[in-house]
DNA sequence: GACATTAGCAACTAGTTGGTTGCACATCAG
DNA sequence: CTGATGTGCAACCAACTAGTTGCTAATGTC
């Protein structure tokens, strides 16, 4: 199934917690630069740009050109792949997760 | 908040692909030993007791010894945590993105 | 045009990690 | 007791990764 590729992307995408923070806090701005957050945090621009480009690749951002900035904004969708199987694998214990999952995908439509 | 260290523990326990085919092939035998497991996998054994050893700190496995076996059996509660992890922040992101998007809309008339 | 700010790219380093081999100890069957 | 099977532990290795520095190119401001 392909939900499964795409999960392991995103749960190794979601494996370091610097790339956890950095979602959070877009999540909290909206949208925002790596140079931007780099600014809040003990790390180099470049190292920011890295994580992003990372979590680019599992799709859990997407980018957007401003006049010389590159403006990051998270896509959340993936993390459903993920949810999905926990829930597949975990699911035969509790229905919690089930419910969460269709939570999180009801919010994304 | 206590659910995002131990989510910390689950997305790294889950962020390798072996681990996660270990994790769901226990989910199909219900128990298995470290060597079982191992036999069905182009890796030895000690890499598979490795691996269920970081699940088991994770929480994610627990241990029944029974003679000169140890039977690892899947604990998927912690699980949720990270579901709920991906569930606060995928939520704040879709009030952060609907207010993203009222502003550009309105920005660009 | 001159200057400042931002992004992009490449090379390097230190630390982590998944896997291996090798060996000692424990348990069961004959 | 003996041989077979299973676990536990440690040292070692190759690959990967997160971060750094250093540089060039592009865009905006005066």
């Amino acid at each position: 199934m392909a939900a499964v590729d795409r999960a392991d992307a995103v749960f190794a995408a979601l494996a370091d917690g610097n790339r956890r923070r950095l979602l959070a806090l877009l999540g909290e701005r909206g949208e925002a630069s790596a140079t931007e957050l780099a600014r809040g945090l003990p790390v180099t621009r470049q190292a920011v740009q890295k994580q992003l480009g990372l979590l680019a690749d599992a799709g859990l951002v997407s980018t957007r050109r401003d006049g010389r900035e590159v403006l990051y904004r998270p896509t959340p969708e993936p993390m459903s792949d993920a949810v999905a199987w926990m829930a597949e694998v975990g699911g035969q214990w509790d229905d919690r997760l089930a419910a969460l999952e269709r939570r999180l995908a009801r919010s994304r439509g």
